[in-house]
DNA sequence: CTTGCTTTTGACACCGGTGTCTTTTACAGC
DNA sequence: GCTGTAAAAGACACCGGTGTCAAAAGCAAG
């Protein structure tokens, strides 16, 4: 109240306001405040000096009715891992800061069949001007032609460039996972066991792909008691410990597909006696906060989530603010992974 | 495309199609979408009628702008724990999904000296019906009082009712605390360390309340020396863990603030080759994705947050819908928490 | 100084709803 | 049947911006 200078009394200052005070047209400062490029410096001055006096901020509401589009970006996940989808969300929001937009979030129902409808509503509803799809479902390409169809800029988020370049952003995860893995071989690791993420996701069959080049690379193979599917849950990871750590010679390291099972496979070691990483070493993915707070902290793979985020809502903004708009630095849609060493790995006990 | 009927060509239906169809003003239409209550029954089946055939959906940006008012609920918050806010989030979207309500999330960062004049830029622009604040930030009065001169309602989520119960949701953590602290003295631990959360946080307050509750009633006391603070991270864990446990005859058992901390302790303890629950019973707060992650499975506390999340974006709606409109079945604004007995808790050795 | 063209600016309708006030309708009472 | 009153419906301005198109201004050429 106190510190609000503006023409009516105790308001927000409106769009009519400033016209007033600039003495010019409504229209010709609602030019000023989208860049038009068809307007003198001199009025352009005017109006932008009209404008901070009265702390004028244009009414997103009025805009978005009038542009028939939300001053909005969606974030569509159906992310088992909280962890990551914050810090998307805080990568997101780093990128808009200083932008008039802001972030929407919409947690969406994997397994519903309504999927399609509800997010078509969603869309319709809320009309952003793009939304960014989380994996796993960004995998899936009906939303992404629905996208197209409403006519909302989409980026896809992903471990693989799953789309035209323009509409993702993507890690490296498979290098890095062969990285990770050499790194076991060259410890003198040769059995190796692979807990796989659930079947028909591209980012379980990227982090695969990664562990079989390493194992090729080295002339090594993998057994078939020494692999187990889960499907990236703590559970999953206990099943897999059982399998694979049941038997009479068990592998001496084993790479998970996501942290969460790491923890279950490293749970069912400690039920077993089995040392980590002295008698076995693992690795996991994501670097969730699982990893660190298990004893002993585990050596996984990081990828760059925050960075993805602000990247991926940087591509929106520039699309938004014009199409020919260049998109930061940087102009690849891959960011590094990287692999992070901690306490659950180590050199093979001879035997 | 191919399923959409409606009178102009291509678009979705707006007000004056429905009215058109109906044979009658927009404002009627208006009149039936808002439920207002000077209309014949007989009006208000055509227009009804008409609304379906055409499937006409209310714009939200042209009602946004004339009730000056957007059909969103924000979320703030600065709460350390993903899981948690996500909890919440599903919670809230449970709530508001078959209202015309979405949710807007905010992040909030607690150290910022802008925070309240951020936050004044975000309410003034994204006008929320309603707020709903998460702890620790939720203990923050000038932001309530902040909502409150700009008329927009909030809910305050915390561990203690901290303001008039129309604001409020809570958990009776307090007691909670105090049941798990005496199931450990049940089972005969007589020295009972404790790890307390970061200083002026009510949440860590409340536990702390409840654990010295259990000790008076059973006439124990805390030593000094088996009590540390933290701050609800991992590392403070840690750092309690060594210090109450480098002891020559450290506590039978451990009540930590949260799990993340109940985690550093447990590490610590594997380092030191102390055994889990043989030697050292412990106790988390919280249900965190950590607290089964972890070996041996933590005993908890799990506060109903979805619920939590639910029951305010519903206070939320239910005071847009109608002042007078009443919430919900049960009227308590406390919800109640739960002890979870897993694998970290066991009599004391004998000695 | 005109003319003719391009660049700036403005008038006015419009986006799709709601608020206010007026008019019409419905119905009870005489 | 007529009047009076309350309930229902409508007309029209308005919320705060943008789009369209016409008018005004600026400027080079004739």
């Amino acid at each position: 109240m106190a510190t609000r200078t503006n023409g009516k009394s105790g308001k927000q200052p409106t769009i009519n306001d400033v016209a007033a005070l600039a003495g010019v047209s409504k229209k010709t400062v609602s030019r000023v405040i989208n860049r038009s490029e068809f307007i003198t410096e001199k009025t352009r001055k005017a109006v932008q000096q009209a404008i901070e006096t009265l702390g004028f901020v244009p009414n997103p509401q009025a805009r978005a009715l009038a542009f028939r589009r939300n001053f909005l970006i969606a974030l569509l996940h159906d992310n088992p891992n909280p962890q990551m989808v914050l810090n998307f969300q805080q990568g997101v929001l780093d990128a808009i800061k200083d932008s008039d937009l802001a972030m929407i979030v919409r947690p969406v129902d994997r397994g519903s069949d309504r999927l399609l409808d509800d997010m078509r509503t969603f869309l319709e509803k809320q009309r952003p001007i793009g939304a960014m799809l989380l994996p796993p479902i960004s995998e899936n390409d009906e939303l992404a032609a629905l996208c197209d169809e409403l006519g909302v800029r989409y980026v896809r988020i992903g471990s693989a460039l799953l789309d035209d370049a323009r509409h993702c952003v993507s890690s490296n995860d498979r290098e890095v996972v062969a990285e990770a893995v050499g790194k076991l071989i060259d410890l003198g690791h040769r059995r190796i066991g692979f807990v796989r993420g659930p079947a028909g996701f591209r980012s379980a069959a990227e982090r695969e792909k990664g562990f079989h080049e390493a194992l090729a690379q080295a002339g090594l193979s993998l057994a078939d008691e020494n692999f187990a599917a889960g499907n990236y849950r703590f559970a999953t990871g206990v099943e897999a410990g059982r399998k694979i750590l049941s038997q009479p010679a068990p592998p001496t390291a084993i790479f998970c597909s996501n942290d969460e099972m790491a923890a279950g496979v490293i749970s069912v070691a400690h039920d077993k006696g089995i040392r980590v990483p002295g008698d076995l070493s693992i690795i996991g993915f994501d670097d969730s906060p699982t990893a660190t707070h298990i004893w002993p902290a585990l050596s996984t793979v990081r990828w760059p989530i925050r960075e993805m985020g602000m990247r991926a809502a940087r591509t929106l903004v520039a699309e938004f603010l014009g199409p020919e708009a260049k998109i930061a630095e940087s102009d690849s849609p891959v960011l590094p992974s990287t692999f992070i060493e901690r306490q659950s790995v180590a050199a093979p006990a001879r035997n």
